[in-house]
DNA sequence: GAGTAACCGAGACGGTACGTCCTGTCTTGGA
DNA sequence: TCCAAGACAGGACGTACCGTCTCGGTTACTC
């Protein structure tokens, strides 16, 4: 009796799903990540797909997900400025990149498809706001940070602004807009705070 | 003399298609403003349809455009702190209404629907954009905000984080939620910035 | 034991595509078999309609088709004078009545439509082909024809004045119209042939 | 005023019209003669050619009707065998060719075009119909027919087997194949009638 | 090691919306 | 006054994808 397979059939099943649908996602955005060329790509059957996720933007972002936190590795440059703004900088040319169409697409896609944004949550918010909660934590443990700000608000403050870019298009996403969305989220908005700063 | 109709056909065309996609946008989001359903209120045939729009995003987009301006008048409260806070706050509010789930749907299928992109760039962005870079330029004048930083950038920081949320739905949009973003947004989120400030 | 199903489900949706049809056809001829009311009709989408058949007109010909054979009976009345002419009459008065409407628009429909044309040519005219050849066959064996002609010229010879009337409408096809036919085309159009004939 | 159009407008809008629709049926067939491609190509509006013609077939029935009387001329070789199988002979070869495509789609079209019907029997029937009942009176007067025949019935018997060739497409309509009719016709399909005759 | 039950591939199916096309009517404004 | 130019309603077309379902064959447990 072949102990290989203590992943049964429904494991390997997830594994050719997941990975069909990854190849889909680059050739051809999430457009191209139909039901059916996942089945016909991964020889899963739909009926099984469906056994196992609710709906292809399920799929796409679960297959999609660990994409990002392995291409967005955690800064540790030693003070919150540089951490912080690095992480944006990364963020930022991640979705400035072929993976930020992608992404754009999921998001939107957890929009429109209720049974998705759970998905998306978990495979791409969790992570990556735990990230920036443990920087945050740290800075606040240095007390480089306003400790009257929470993660929550923090990541928002510092990631909402290349989101929103990113999905209208309206503003580009190079490096020194990364930079100063950084700089202007650190250093606030208002003339005071700068003067001494920079 | 008819004034009856000073508008050529087209014009009244565009009328019916328009109301007709606000009421199905607000009964059932969206997904209820397909163009069958357009054309069969509005009494507007598809190919007519089609010849004003090149999609049916485009046509929610433009039906549902002005409200937006309509529903978030530019506060003028004397200083620039209390005149983005306000706006932030009143933006916030708007999304976290009935429409704010249309206007996240718009957002979404602007994303897929390449076409209809500009056309949600030209009826929901540039308005509001303009808006706050009026804002922006008035507390600049007033000597009260970081020149260093330019309108879009500070639009980005103020109102990003809100769009994150209402697209994700991972944090609440509350008012004082909203408060806690502006208020980050305009103090910075370093410790030394905020010391005498609040 | 369960006959019920024996049929699997591509046997039922045709046969329920077919009966559909035959009924749309009844009620308004060829145009009110339209692929969305067979689709209704039916209970059967258009997606698996269109992938049994290129077009409405194969549908329709396909419904319509064993009508005819069955409406047409093969004669046996001992003579190939007899027999032809008898089938001319019966040919002719198919035509005459409400089914003679359907055959045409399906032929006209044939002609445009270059996919039906096939299933116009294996559900009207083979089946009825192959009839009129075996009487020729029959006829010939008793040496009552002609040897030099072929079946097919023969039928063709015998019907064709029959569609041609029935196509452009500038001739009568009452029952003795059809026997002048019959009888011109047995005895040609000659004068020294019909001398003591008739 | 001018005079000089004793054609007045309307006049040269026909001919335009007619004009523009050959070049379009020779183009492209029936299909390509759409009602909008003949008033652009014509520069007559769509308005102004409803006043003219029922239907778009009816304009396509007179303008190619011309073209077939004037391809096939009376023959007139001095026998009734002769004349009938040359005639014969001759529409076999129109039909053969690219115009007995365009034929077909038109009296096809007529079928389904209610209004269209009387143009098409104008502009082709009628004349051709004339032509045949002259060669076929000349027979007569000549005694070479059989004068229980009426030209009508004549005419179907030699041309209906060609038309049911040509919309079904079920037999080749080459030269012999036409003699073959017209030889079958004129002595008909018994075996006594053609013992001498060939 | 055979019998049996669960599982899965393959893909047909109903449903729904899409965007295109053409017809025949109707309107407008210019000649 | 008449017409070109073309907008318009209506309605069928054929396509695409979704999520459900049915079928038969394979796999993997049980006895």
């Amino acid at each position: 009796m072949l102990e290989q397979s203590s992943h049964p059939r429904s494991v390997r099943a997830k594994e050719s799903v997941l990975c069909a649908t990854k190849e889909l996602l680059d050739e051809g955005g999430l457009g191209a990540a139909t039901v059916d060329a996942i089945s016909a790509r991964s020889g899963v059957s739909k009926a099984t797909i469906y056994k196992h996720w609710p709906c292809r933007t399920a799929i796409a972002a679960e297959a999609f997900g660990r994409r990002m936190a392995d291409a967005i590795p955690l800064p540790d440059e030693g003070t919150a400025i540089a951490d912080l703004t690095e992480q944006v900088r990364r963020v930022s040319k991640f979705y400035a990149g072929p993976n930020g169409k992608i992404f754009a697409q999921l998001l939107a896609a957890s929009v429109t498809d209720e049974a998705a944004a759970p998905y998306f949550r978990e495979f791409f918010l969790d992570t990556r706001r735990a990230n920036v909660a443990e920087l945050w934590n740290r800075a606040l443990a240095r007390g480089e940070v306003n400790s009257a700000v929470s993660a929550g608000t923090a990541t928002d403050l510092l990631f909402g602004p290349l989101i929103f870019r990113l999905m209208t298009g309206h503003a580009p996403l190079a490096e020194q807009e990364a930079e100063a969305i950084a700089t202007a989220a650190l250093h606030g908005l208002l003339k005071a705070n700068s003067a001494e700063d920079y």
